[in-house]
DNA sequence: ATGTGGCACTCTCAGCGTCCGAGTGCCAAT
DNA sequence: ATTGGCACTCGGACGCTGAGAGTGCCACAT
């Protein structure tokens, strides 16, 4: 019983199950994929995939269906990613430089993923940890409140109302303004806090709580925002027909719009590894997703990824298709950025 | 035959089917409801509320279900719409109130109005028309890219890239933003392009068609952003138990994430009337709406609305109650932005 | 004119038994 | 190690039936 050819078997029970959407028994098997043997040897084999917890059948006397080890050994060893063609490239290019804005290009390569993998796409916003300050903005608003608004290099904008205690002298703000920017623009977000406190010293002293006060402000938003939005599209396709879950797709959808939810698995999929990674069904520590599978990849500079990008279907999606849709998407939504 | 009973019995038709999901017949009807008549006489006023097109029976010997028509009948003259308990009140009230921010308090607003109506609700952002510029930011982006950020009174930031055919002279940048401030600062959104325009003239020839090119993208984008925006929650309701569309929930969810219906559907809705408008059924034109119903309500000043919220969900809901949430949180959303 | 009881009629749906076919596991033979 | 054969299992489709819900109508009462 040669061990490559159960391997062929196990693939071949996945491409037809995520294809036909039904559980597939011996006969198909050697039928549409021509493996040069018969029924019962595939019986065998199937029987030994079994026993390792590999694939499942749902009831005696129905075919069999992946279990998610089975999607894992598949996605590690098995599939072969195969690429865009070259008009989809062209297309998926073309389509993302139309966009003028970082919201739009965020927004078009959402549902360009969506549509592309027919499943729920996700796409986070860059986080503000890599990128450099372009800019600082201070606005009073009313007595005791003040608009803080952060202009950074990608393009992003963050704002917060900052409530202060007593009034803000008027002179003081085009000041903090202005020393604000000079320490700061240009530099990386990360290294911001070490400067800016510093710079407090060269107030006068009556100025320093106001100072103090701003200056905690612009490292919160920073700090919050940070990985913080996250857009969705194609929720309906969770709904398409053949999609059905065995469940329903409640919960799935109350997952979705747990953006916390969402970021922290992008998050903890970010740490395994920075290029393109997939989770299957249980794999996901979260209940609701447990017959989900998300396939996340950076973008930003290959090395140091900005933020992540992913398509979430059911454990039975076509992996394949999907990774390379995922990591096309990336790779130019990366080169647009760099501009 | 009373005409009185006659809509006393499609009430009870709908609150009962409202409630049970199930069609109802004459027997059941006398008993849960104490009209004082026999199942007989009550079978008479539903076959002359069948015959008016109120209610239809899905087949025959199957109890009768409220039509849209019925719906709207109800809806227009027979509910009596429920105030909310004075701790809910007190509830939305403070939850609304720990808003930090804008965008906090829209969130706020939308996941409480989905989770009081057990439905999806819909926020639309303040539109820009009403409200009054606040500050106006030129941030020069590389050579020749200018960002400009508009911040409103009631606290929105809009941002838009500009995209120049020649370098921008550095000394132009300070001066125009001053000069655009001046005049524009503190004004409505709407009474700005005229002061605007006229602006033009106070600049050296040389630098007037970069001028004029700013003025056009500050107008472009105020026309753009205006009622643009819009967020959801909630989606997850769509599936709930209990909750089955007799078509599935993907048309629906594909119409959600069309913003632009969205959109389009509210503002018609404010177009009807300034207060609780209610959509049911195929009262949309939209297809995918066809069997949900939409309560929604403008919020702002009484007299002229800001924009709207609304609540989402099969035309059998419970029109009383949501329009009493929607109404609530339109009030208190109100109360909120007004400070 | 309006309400009521009675009654025949219709139709859905749940329950049940049957049967077919797909698929398996095992075994003896190659 | 592979294969053909075979008995076995089980789910799902099919068809039938009976119960129950609900109606429409009619004759009668008020």
């Amino acid at each position: 019983m040669s061990e490559d050819r159960r391997l062929d078997v196990l693939r071949a029970i996945v491409e037809d199950y995520v294809h036909t959407h039904e559980p597939v028994g011996s006969r198909v098997l050697v039928e549409r994929h021509n493996l040069g043997v018969s029924p019962a040897t595939i019986r065998n084999d199937m029987a030994a995939l079994e026993d390792a917890g590999y694939i499942a059948q749902p009831h005696t006397s129905a075919g069999r269906v992946p279990t998610d080890k089975g999607y894992r050994l598949f996605v590690d060893r098995l599939s072969t990613v195969k690429p865009l063609s070259a008009p989809e490239r062209r297309a998926i290019q073309a389509f993302l430089e139309e966009a003028v804005d970082l919201d739009d290009v965020v927004d078009r390569s959402v549902r360009l993923l969506a549509q592309l993998t027919h499943q729920v796409a996700v796409v986070q916003y860059p986080s503000l940890r890599r990128s450099a300050l372009r800019h600082l903005e201070l606005v009073p608003v009313g007595e005791r409140r003040l608009l803080v608004v952060i202009i950074t290099d990608n393009g992003r904008v963050e704002q917060r109302v900052l409530e202060l205690d007593e009034p803000v002298a008027e002179h003081v703000v085009p000041e903090l303004r202005a020393r604000l920017n000079a320490t700061a623009a240009g530099k990386r977000l990360v290294d911001l806090p070490e400067p800016l406190s510093r710079m407090t010293k060269a107030f006068a002293v009556s100025e320093q709580p106001l100072v103090q006060r701003v200056i905690r402000a612009v490292e919160d938003t920073l700090a919050e925002a940070t990985e913080e939005r996250i857009v969705m599209a194609g929720t309906a396709n969770l709904a398409r027909s053949g999609t059905d879950f065995t469940g329903t797709i409640r919960p799935v959808l109350e997952a979705l719009e747990e953006q916390v939810v969402l970021l922290r698995l992008l998050t903890e999929m970010a740490e395994d590894s920075a290029g393109v990674t997939v989770r299957i069904g249980r794999e996901n520590e979260h209940a609701g997703l447990a017959e989900t599978s998300i396939v996340a990849a950076g973008y930003g500079a290959d090395d140091e990824p900005v933020a992540r990008i992913g398509s979430l279907g059911p454990t039975r999606m076509d992996y394949a298709g999907t990774i390379a849709s995922v990591r096309a998407v990336a790779r130019y939504l990366s080169r647009i950025l760099a501009q």
